[in-house]
DNA sequence: CACAATTAAGTTGCGCACAATCAAGTGCCA
DNA sequence: TGGCACTTGATTGTGCGCAACTTAATTGTG
């Protein structure tokens, strides 16, 4: 007793539609929250990076986030504009921004540190169910992620 | 022994990070696949609508997806343009605009039957593995809802 | 050293997501 | 029946995500 072919096509067999609806869901949440710190949810992962390793390159930020220039240089420019990083070219090598957090910027760190705690909160799942789906969802991606590589080939 | 709360700020502890990393490499996944039918992944979302339901106002549309007017006005006009839906007020109720799916795009969903079946493929998951993440991701979404809307009060 | 290939950021263009606002149609009810 | 609240969809503005392209700097190679 196999499914037939058509009804793959129901939305509500879709994991990916799943996938994208709590994405979203999550965005409503910090979107409450963060507004509090004047940040969107990309520009609060960006601080999260910078808040861990200080000072890098945009590259760096970019791996760290899987996010590319196309993304962060308008990101950042506004981060900047916010008075939260600075950008400044690398000496060592004139094609690297090195970008770090300013002295707000830091600051705004102890304003953030209870956002985890209500984001968990507000998800209903204990520490173990969270750190489970966590761990689902990466390998997901990295199974996606090889399978777009290879289909280029 | 607990985790300090600084560690919490951890861009490798968040969910929603795994959560958004894992949507966006689906999105370059149906991006391949979804490239030989003309359609974005949201576009395609909206036909497997239609297709399920044959017609039925923006309204419902949103409902199903989760999107409102703002995203989904300009969306059917490129389906429109693209000659796969058409829009028609209601005679009955003049807000109303009922969506339904041209013969072409009708005729689009036989070459999108395999879509499914790839995508499956590319995550390298088994089908009640799927099906498992499914359910917690909808229950997430579920309790997420929750906390946004009780937080409006 | 010259010059091609590579790399880092930025820019442009398009589509999506969502808040806020607006216009038009509907329905209720004093 | 006239007025008012509600509903539906469209529009506007902001920000994100990504592909494609440009510019400038660096590296590798003959």
């Amino acid at each position: 007793m196999t499914t037939p072919t058509a009804d793959w096509l129901r939305l509500d067999q879709q994991i990916c539609f799943s996938l994208n609806a709590a994405a979203r869901a999550f965005g409503g949440v910090y979107r409450v929250i963060l507004k509090d710190l004047g940040l969107t949810y990309p520009q609060y992962l960006v601080m999260l990076v910078l808040w861990e390793h200080g000072e890098l390159p945009v590259k760096r930020l970019g791996e760290h986030l899987r996010l590319d220039s196309g993304t962060l240089s308008p990101l950042l420019k506004r981060l900047e504009a916010a008075g939260l990083v600075r950008r400044e070219r690398s000496a060592s090598d004139e094609r690297s921004v090195r970008v770090r957090p300013t002295e707000e910027g830091r600051a705004l760190r102890e304003r953030a540190l209870e956002v985890p705690r209500r984001i968990a909160a507000a998800t209903g799942f204990d520490l173990d169910e969270i750190q489970d789906l966590r761990t689902r969802l990466d390998r997901l991606t990295d199974a996606l992620d090889t399978a777009t590589t290879a289909d280029r080939e």
